[in-house]
DNA sequence: TTCAACTTGTGACAAAAGTCACTTTTTACT
DNA sequence: AGTAAAAAGTGACTTTTGTCACAAGTTGAA
């Protein structure tokens, strides 16, 4: 039955949506699927088969490095796409960066190739992932500048408050191994950044969980 | 005289100009201009009224910091476009970047609203700001992952083999205030970086100048 | 309740990066 | 040749970040 799925473009994707004809082509080659925390829905080296358009739900884009470690990107929430499973799909590459779904997910999958011939006869779609390109930019560029310019109390700070931010509420059930290992740092340096933090009444420390003031 | 810009855009843009309607409506409306060395072609906060399309020279495209610093974080070389201008532009939101003549470019201009009807019409167009964008993340991704897990010397590094690179000679006429600047350091840990890659036989010091190894 | 696993705290130290205050070298002009 | 400006060198010191080793608190299940 398309009619859900037709509900849940037109909510959360109404830039595509309003357009009946791209609306549904997408409708008849899309389906939905669901994900649960900790499922990893793209892989490093991985080619690039679906476009997932995110209904509801978070997800975690990472950088892998060679020693193990990971760098947290950017979040894909609702009403946004993988803009590194696009490129790298209109490419015909494999990825190059992990995603990770952090809360509960529904997923709206279109077939790689559809989503091509869906580029090349819709603007809509185009001027959607312009948008979405840019933002993710933004985010990235900022991100340098926060690496380069600050030191790691902010870009923790920045973490916890874009955590709360997509997750709607300002205590974060989360551990300081887990922060650090989204930032590339170490649990000892984390802590000692939260308690400063605590220090400076930002944030409130309780065990596996922080509350976020601001 | 258009045959002058159509042997340009044929040689430096061949996936565009292979399309016979769109290489014709390109050069209908684009003009050639010539920029020299230190000329700031785009400002942070101004209003995005041309695409530039990089015939020959090299770019520099700079996040600028509150506190007078900045960061390099790519290049624009021949044959490639602005991406910060593209998305800025779709959007209608002011340059959030700064773009930097570094060699002697000669630059396509097409004028902001018939990009925008252009990337309506041609299927071709989208297909290489797609690659552009992708090409970009890359180095965005990789720079934020250096950042993270190297140290300093190695984004040193990474730095002179990209310029070297990019600029076609292994001897880069440079000074280590530039490249500080460039990075977001400072003089003196870079003079260090430097004296340490020398010692490791990747660089050779001399006066205004570095030379690259590997 | 008691234990094991997980989470956080902490001191001591090392390494990396930035800062300050100079000196020395090189370059380009007059 | 003489000199001012630019570029690079350097020591001493501070701050930031990472590392190691181990202690202590917290939680949940047997």
């Amino acid at each position: 039955m398309n009619s859900t799925v037709d509900q849940l473009l037109s909510n959360h994707f109404p830039s595509l949506a309003k357009f009946p004809e791209l609306r549904d082509e997408i409708l008849e080659i899309s389906e939905v699927h669901a994900f649960q925390s900790g499922d990893v829905i793209l892989r490093e080296g991985q080619y690039i088969k679906v476009i997932p358009l995110l209904v509801s739900g978070l997800l975690k884009v990472y950088k892998e490095d060679l020693n193990g470690g990971e760098v947290l990107l950017y979040y894909i929430k609702s009403g946004e796409s993988c803009v590194m499973s696009i490129t790298a799909m209109m490419k015909g590459v494999q990825s190059s960066v992990k995603g990770v779904v952090e809360e509960t997910a529904e997923i709206l999958v279109v077939p790689a190739g559809a989503a091509i011939s869906i580029a090349k006869k819709y603007p809509a779609w185009n001027t959607f992932m312009y948008d979405l390109f840019s933002a993710k930019y933004d985010e990235l560029i900022h991100m340098i500048t926060t690496l380069t310019f600050e030191n790691k109390d902010v870009l923790v700070h920045e973490y916890l408050q874009n955590e709360a931010k997509l997750k709607g509420s300002n205590t974060l059930k989360i551990t300081h191994q887990k922060i650090a290992k989204d930032l590339g740092s170490t649990r000892e340096v984390v802590s000692r950044i939260l308690k400063k933090l605590e220090h400076n009444g930002q944030v409130k420390l309780r065990q596996g969980e922080i509350e976020v003031f601001e």
